[in-house]
DNA sequence: CATCGCTACTGTATCGTTACAGATTTCAAG
DNA sequence: CTTGAAATCTGTAACGATACAGTAGCGATG
């Protein structure tokens, strides 16, 4: 900015001012130093915005490690960034040790002010990351919804509506004891996905077979040996619903482990987050749910925040995509 | 520093040192000083800090857009951060649109001064990025070798190796036309896994069969159709080694389409960076790139680099990990 | 012609930190 | 005593940006 006060021969305030814009600065030595600054290829100093208006310009991911396991970070990442390309925002990627301690790394951010707008996930029906952030005031978008009667915004996929549907189809195949293999019990689309499962249930007339043994969140193993212990038993189920695809691929294996066979002993509708499963396993029909998506809607839905629009306008919820099945396979 | 400066009755510059262990504050001092800024939660600002001296404490990931397609970012990003967890490190993704242009987030990078040092992969044998951050003196570490005689840090997968052992498991089980899905030929890798293979071949007696049309960048849809025709067509292999664990679930796809069965009519080792292929298809042979391990390095690597110590001492191979066969689920 | 209001511009202080050039005290040596 | 060196400590300036409180010029008003 010097350098662009100097070749200007204007005062440095006045070169701060252009630049932004300001109203009394006069039409031309606008035009004059956007030009400068564009010549010389000016880029703020990052650190000196910072400092002095405590503006980061720094979004916050932050990361449970469960995530991880579940490979959805990558498209989650990807999907912020493609949206964060065309503003002066940076991802930052912030994890934490699991379940140790949630609000860990909210406190480092808001004792710090490390960044603008934080970005959470695995949302509880009552979350006290986000009565946090709603007290100090930090802007952030979940992904997930809350019950606590705090309008925020949020991206979610609409799992109750994918429970729904998945019944339908099991119910369409003629299957009648169905399974759902749910998500932990502590966060919010559990009930989210139960309700639609049940919800489907009555209206396509099937009933529910217990496996409340494991979630998502267990073990391929754990959940292939509770599972093959099902199959095994005289309650064994007709239809199952997965909640994720890694869990879809240990029920599966819990299937063969009990010598049954996918598509004639049972029939599978799972949530995926790539289409490899219905690669490897066609028979499987198989709902998608964009991460990449998400983390764009997730990255609008900060920003958009910070930038002051109301909450309310700030969420949205994606639909399931049922996939065709591989036809070009068979 | 200005409130411990106060409450110790010092001044503002001898805070500073005594926090930085300046040799000409005494012990006491000293003692008083960090006491009490542990007391009051003293976290340096980074703003300041970076505004003053230069240091970012900023670690940037430069990523390709076919990184995402491998699932490869979530692991690598995880491994990088738990390293950075134990130091000032932060870690900024910077995501660049493909092949347009693989200088773009370095010069960004190099001119903002925005990182003190870089993580980059997908390396090729004369990498321009390699050239450019050595020229500017911008310590980096990078995922995969290079070829020109410029000693930096790496940290890279033994496929040369993992090429070599796959070829003698193939042969182990009888098989001896072989073909090898490769990386695409600009990267460094294609030539490690190239040579692995072929020096297999010799070794244990097998013999090459043609395979170029597509490599692992190829969509899974065009690998699938392409080996459907070779598995068609007279020259068809017996043994299959695939570079990439997405890779291997088109070609499995190829394979049924031409109606041949795998572990009948063929088999195949494959790298994977997961053990997903090795739950739904345990008749692939798996090798396991432990990718979270390699963002560990990675990170340990330009750290190492930033502090100073020769780039010879932070070079690391890692060896290809055989996995035994899923025993419980036959 | 003094006063006012408006437009266009600018100097100074400040954010938190550290480099650098002192300042003060103490004590041993001459 | 004076001198000097060593050991501790400190004030000021600067990094790059912006908030704020001006100033200067100029035409319109009464």
């Amino acid at each position: 900015m010097k350098t662009i006060a100097f070749m200007t021969g204007l005062g440095i305030t006045t070169v701060s001012r252009a630049l932004k814009d300001a109203p009394d600065i006069g039409a031309e030595t606008k035009e004059r130093v956007r030009l400068v600054a564009k010549q010389i290829g000016y880029q703020p100093n990052r650190a000196g915005v910072r400092l002095r208006t405590g503006k980061t310009n720094v979004i916050s991911l932050v990361l449970t490690l469960e995530e991880e396991i579940m490979g959805i970070t990558s498209p989650m990442v990807i999907g912020i960034t493609e949206i964060l390309a065309g503003t002066p925002y940076h991802l930052v990627v912030t994890p934490y040790s699991s379940s140790k301690d949630p609000l860990g790394p909210i406190r480092y951010i808001l004792d710090t002010g490390a960044a603008d707008g934080v970005i959470i996930s695995r949302m509880e029906p009552h979350d006290p990351r986000v009565t946090l952030l709603t007290e100090r005031q930090l802007p952030f978008a979940t992904h997930g919804r809350t019950e606590m009667g705090i309008v925020h915004p949020y991206h979610d996929f609409d799992n109750e509506r994918f429970a729904y549907e998945a019944v339908r189809r099991l119910v369409e195949r003629g299957r009648r004891r169905l399974v759902l293999l749910e998500p932990p019990p502590h966060l919010t689309f559990h009930s989210h996905m139960r309700t639609g499962f049940e919800r489907g249930l009555k209206d396509f007339g099937a009933e529910s077979v217990s496996f409340h043994q494991v979630n998502i969140d267990y073990s391929l193993v754990a959940i292939r040996d509770a599972f093959e212990k099902l199959m095994d038993s005289a309650d064994a189920p007709d239809g199952i619903v997965s909640g994720s695809g890694s869990g879809a691929i240990a029920l599966i294996a819990g299937i063969e482990a009990a010598r049954k066979k996918l598509g004639e002993d049972a029939d599978m509708v799972s949530k995926v987050p790539s289409d490899f499963l219905r690669w490897l396993r066609p028979e499987v029909m198989t709902m998608y749910e964009d991460i990449r998506v998400a983390g764009r809607e997730l990255a609008r839905a900060v920003i958009g925040h910070i930038e002051g629009r109301p909450p309310e306008t700030l969420q949205s919820l994606s639909q399931p995509e049922f996939q065709p099945p591989m036809a070009s396979l068979r």
